[in-house]
RNA sequence: GGCCCGGUAGCUCAGCUGAAUAGAGCAACUGCCUUCUAAGCAGUAGGUCAUUGGUUUGAAUCCAAUCCGGGUCACCA
């Protein structure tokens, strides 16, 4: 483990032989040295001072003295300015750590756990091809699982396909009735996006239907609207709307009105009761919507498979809701028997939670069909029976907290054993500058456009600076891809997945700076030396580093810390923050000092395996994040 | 309205389990390619860490209030 972890028992030792008093290690505030002074770690000594009676000084001068003779060979020097210990560790333990782990491909990989954990990630509605905001969640879904993989679980991706409800079959009557039989072949129209392009066709009926039977409505025909009790409702809210309307300071009430009206609208535009009919014939079986149903959904996935393949989202198991939408309905039947439900005299179940500071929730409908929060519990039940899992993540947009929220609240009053291991990985949504993406309004940001946008400039970009002319056009492709989808990737995964982030498509994703293309390009240089000269094997002959070679050294020192907080926060950004330092430093210490031509032999085979270190550390972490690094470029 | 999340440089973001003069990248400006890939390196400039009060030896960080932005509280999914 790193070195702050040895230093920790020396300093509370020291502080126990010195001063003859117990501290505890998560006590010690240890950090590295800020640049401007000399040392590589510091201790921080102001929190001794009342406890120990005596000024910093005194106390940073005693631990140090003490650390240097018990320990001469971890402590080359310490100083003490103000209240810091800053202490230099001695080059012989960097030098020994470079030793033992430069020929190391997978740094930072630890042994096998036994903790089981599944990651539920991408889980799209079969309606729509995939946007910016699904990226974001497959490519966090994804690394999360790696990063767990390389500390030591045993991990299991899946996936729940949203492949039934009305917005599916919004799509189906879509091409249904305005497609005059074209399909994905005759129009050569990636499959997905043929379906979403119906599915944006119906919307876009229903839209000019319900907007003509809002001015009816308004104008005092209600003849569109066939239920009696929704006449009769349309009927009450023209005339609140009408009265309200005319009245001061009342706008926003008639506003509310106006928006139950364009509800209503909706609900019984003529495209609508189709859509509702289609759903309720898909629930009933009918053979011909269900075969429609198989069609359209394959083309999705058909669709999908091949975005997957580029972004290299995987699965170990799907789940379709179409087959555990029904799941949760046993459940409510053990909830209301441990008294966890009740049930209205309506019939309708339901749960309370304001106890727990949250709402009464609905868990069966009067006419007992399920909710969304009932099928999650059937559905978190059969994960538990297919896999054993300790823990089982979501990966959810943060509209969902609440949901989830509940969703573990009701699992612990049912008293599953799986409970305390269902954990909410929200992330935040991805905004265009003028708000959110909705397909339904047309305004998002295509996957397959935006990988397709970067690849050309990573195309441009490339030939532009001409250095792979020698590059067959397989070879060429390949690159192209391993930078677009690098830039991507990194540009999404480098923020705080709990934030969210404003994607502005008129400034496209850069390759210069703190982006993935940066430490692609680290590690081409990287390999370009050593494909020139391998280090040595045998003993290592320099015993002394210079500032730089130190400065790397150190960082590369720190990725196993790195990785397990990225573990422990379940944060991506943190592997991203960690390698685009490692890049940024090996640049620096590169152009200061000469590899291949160095000034000795052994500063030469020092700085090759400085070099392989780096590589194969850049390497790892980009792994993590899903990236691919070129061996030029 | 209740609950939850956020507000740090012109822009995008680190730092948030308290510690030295608040850091990156982009954009702007200066230098550096007969030398291992200039998709690079070195530097200049840019800040009332939303506001106010509190806790502390010490606050961007913790607490309270306020302002601003977002989410959520459906017999929707």
């Amino acid at each position: 483990m790193g070195v702050t972890t040895t230093i920790k028992p020396l300093i509370t030792a020291a502080l126990k032989d010195v001063y003859g008093q117990d501290f505890a290690e998560k006590d010690l505030t240890i950090n590295t040295t800020k640049p401007e002074f000399e040392g590589d770690y510091t201790l921080v000594l102001f929190s001794f001072v009342k406890q120990l009676r005596q000024s910093p000084e005194q106390i940073g001068q005693a631990i140090g003295q003490h650390l240097a003779t018990t320990h001469p060979a971890l402590f080359q020097g310490f100083n003490v300015i103000k209240g810091f210990l800053n202490l230099v560790i001695a080059d012989a333990y960097w030098l020994g750590y470079l030793d033992t782990s430069y020929q190391d491909k997978n740094p930072g990989h630890q042994p096998s756990n036994g903790r089981k954990v599944i990651v539920e990630y991408s889980s799209p509605n079969t309606n729509k091809p995939l946007h910016l905001g699904h990226l974001r969640n497959n490519f966090l879904g994804w690394s999360v699982a790696e990063i767990l993989k390389q500390t030591g679980h045993e991990v299991f991706k899946t996936a729940i396909l949203n492949d039934r409800g009305i917005h599916i079959c919004k799509s189906m009557a879509g091409w249904k009735y305005l497609s005059d039989g074209a399909t994905p072949e005759s129009t050569g129209i990636k499959p997905d996006h043929f379906v979403g392009d119906y599915y944006v066709k119906a919307e876009n009926t229903i839209k000019a239907q319900a907007a003509e039977l809002l001015k009816a409505l308004l104008a005092g025909d209600t003849s569109g609207i066939e239920a009696e009790a929704d006449k009769a409702e349309a009927a009450r809210l023209t005339g609140i709307y009408h009265q309200l309307q005319g009245e001061e300071g009342k706008e926003k009430e008639a506003d509310k009105t106006l928006d139950q009206l364009k509800e209503l609208a909706r609900k019984h535009s003529p495209f609508m009761k189709i859509t509702q009919q289609m759903l309720i014939d898909w629930e009933n079986g009918d053979p011909e919507v269900r075969a429609l149903w198989f069609k359209m959904n394959n083309w999705v996935y058909e669709g999908f498979a091949e975005t997957y393949k580029v972004i290299g989202s995987d699965f170990d198991k799907n789940y379709f809701e179409s087959e555990t939408y029904l799941l949760g309905k046993e459940f409510v039947e053990d909830g209301l028997k441990k008294g966890v439900f009740y049930r209205k005299p309506d019939g309708s179940v339901w749960i309370d939670l304001t106890a727990d500071g949250l709402d009464e929730k609905l868990v069966l409908r009067k006419d007992g069909t399920s909710v969304y929060i009932t099928q999650d519990i059937g559905l978190a039940d059969k994960k538990y029976e297919d896999f054993h899992y300790d823990q089982s993540l979501y990966v959810i947009a943060d509209e969902q907290i609440y949901h989830m929220k509940v969703l573990q609240l009701i699992l612990q009053k049912l008293e599953k054993p799986y409970a305390d291991g269902v954990l909410h990985l929200s992330y935040g949504m991805v905004e265009l500058p003028d708000g959110r993406m909705k397909t339904r309004e047309g305004n998002v940001v295509d996957a397959d456009d935006i990988i397709a946008e970067l690849k050309n400039v990573a195309k441009a970009k490339t030939e532009e600076l001409g250095k792979v002319q020698d590059f067959n056009p397989g070879e060429l492709n390949e690159l192209y891809d391993t930078l677009a989808l690098g830039a991507l990737k990194f540009f999404l995964l480098r923020v705080d997945p709990k934030k969210r982030m404003i994607f502005n498509p008129e400034e496209s994703i850069d390759f210069h700076g703190f982006t993935g293309p940066f430490i692609q390009y680290t590690h081409a240089r990287i390999r370009s030396i050593l494909r020139k000269e391998e280090p040595a094997a045998g003993p290592r002959m320099e015993e002394t580093l210079l500032p730089k070679e130190k400065e790397l050294i150190v960082l590369l020192e720190q990725y196993s810390h790195t990785l397990d907080q990225a573990r422990q926060e379940q944060s991506p950004s943190l592997i991203a923050n960690y390698v685009f330092l490692v890049a940024k430093t090996y640049n620096s210490f590169i152009a200061d000092h000469r590899v291949l031509k160095a000034e000795s032999e052994s500063k030469k085979q020092l700085r090759l395996r400085i070099s392989e270190l780096t590589g194969h550390t850049i390497a790892g972490a980009m792994g993590l994040l899903g990236i691919r690094v070129p061996e030029r470029m």
